[in-house]
RNA sequence: GGAUGGAUUCCCGAGUGGCCAAAGGGGACAGACUGUAAAUCUGCUGCAAAUUGCUUCGGUGGUUCGAAUCCACCUCCAUCCA
């Protein structure tokens, strides 16, 4: 059986993907999957800049405002999620577009990789997360470079968080944790699928993320940021992390000023886009689509895009 | 007009005779990433080359074997007194 279809279309935040996910989905008569870690989240419109009942259009959106702010959000669930939306999309004779800017999850979902073999284990975590306080970093580190050279070697000292998932995996299946990403590094894509990224000059890009992190004071975030503090939200919670939530949460507990949190928010903005074009740059088979060549032509950007897919449908 | 304090590499800021191309931070740039990924972490940042050479610390001149660091004058900034 042929590979089934798919257009994947990202790039970094704030370039204008929601804008053209709509034009394309249209156009190929498509259902629109966010491949977004934060805008699963309900009542995080604002600091998400979430797409709004009207913009879609009546474009059919998946994963979109499906858990609440104090549920945890990963990669796997993503995985499970998207998996039941696609199945319901292709009985419908459509196309999926996953749009969205988490290169994980895109990838994730792409080489359909495997995170099945074990469960969180929150035990054996907290354990590690607490000789990591007590004895540093570098005594973990040591822990892992015990049981799996290859990834001790790959996985910084610092980096607490991989160095953790690595001895978790290993204490919960026995096996490596860089043997098995070697595994599923080996996989191709398990869809026919269009990888675009779209991008832009990297100045423009910047300059349209502070005007939007702007637009979001304008509009309510401080507002929405205190709702969400009323019902509870810790910084703790994966939702959040989120950038725009966790300085205006840190704002709200008299940590930073405003004006701080505003400056964060647009730096930390920027690094992260920075970060996602760092991550595309890797993935092979990507089809950049940057938007100064085509004039900032939506029609031409489009009409560049349905050519490419309709090659890919061919063979 | 007078007094004092300052001017340092993209920015902030340390450095007060050799160990200084100059601490530290920020930004910029580059990278890693396989269950928190809007997260977490790393590298790099005067110019050119093999351990080397060249041009930098407001300007000009001087002292010294040697100056970002000392001296003189000048320019600009800040505060205070007229």
């Amino acid at each position: 059986m042929s590979k089934l279809p798919m257009i994947v279309l990202t790039g970094p935040t704030a370039v204008g993907k929601t804008k053209l996910s709509i034009a394309l989905a249209k156009a190929v008569d498509g259902e629109i999957i966010s491949a977004d870690s934060m805008q699963v989240y309900r009542k995080m419109d604002i600091g998400s800049a979430k797409i709004t009942q009207q913009e879609m259009q009546g474009i059919p959106h998946h994963l979109i405002d499906v858990l609440e702010p104090w549920e945890d959000f990963n990669v796997v669930v993503f995985q499970k999620l998207c998996k039941e939306c696609l199945k319901g999309i292709y009985e419908r004779g459509h196309i999926p577009i996953v749009t969205g800017g988490t290169g994980f999850y895109i990838q994730a979902l792409l080489k359909d990789i495997d995170f099945t073999e074990n469960e969180e284990n929150t035990v054996y975590r907290q354990e590690l997360e607490r000789l990591a306080k007590e004895k540093g970093a570098e005594a973990l580190h040591e822990m892992l470079r015990a049981v799996d050279e290859p990834s001790a070697k790959a996985i910084h000292a610092n980096n607490i968080k991989r160095v953790i998932r690595a001895l978790e995996f290993y204490h919960l299946t026995g096996q490596r944790i860089s043997d098995h990403n070697e595994q599923e590094k080996a996989k191709e894509s398990a869809y026919n699928s269009c990888y675009f990224v779209l991008n832009d000059i990297r100045e423009l890009l910047y300059e349209r993320i502070d005007m939007r992190v702007d637009e979001m004071l304008k509009i309510g975030l401080v507002e929405e940021v205190k709702s969400l503090q009323s019902l509870g939200m810790k910084k703790e919670m994966v939702s959040m992390q989120g950038l725009g939530y966790k300085e205006i949460l840190a704002y709200l507990e008299g940590e930073i000023t405003l004006e701080e949190a505003v400056y964060l928010i647009k730096r930390d903005t920027r690094h992260f886009a920075k970060r996602q074009l760092t991550w595309f740059r890797r993935e092979s088979d990507v089809i950049w689509v940057n938007k100064n060549e085509f004039d900032y032509d939506e029609e031409k950007i489009l009409g560049f895009m349905l050519e490419k897919f309709s090659e890919k449908e061919i063979c």
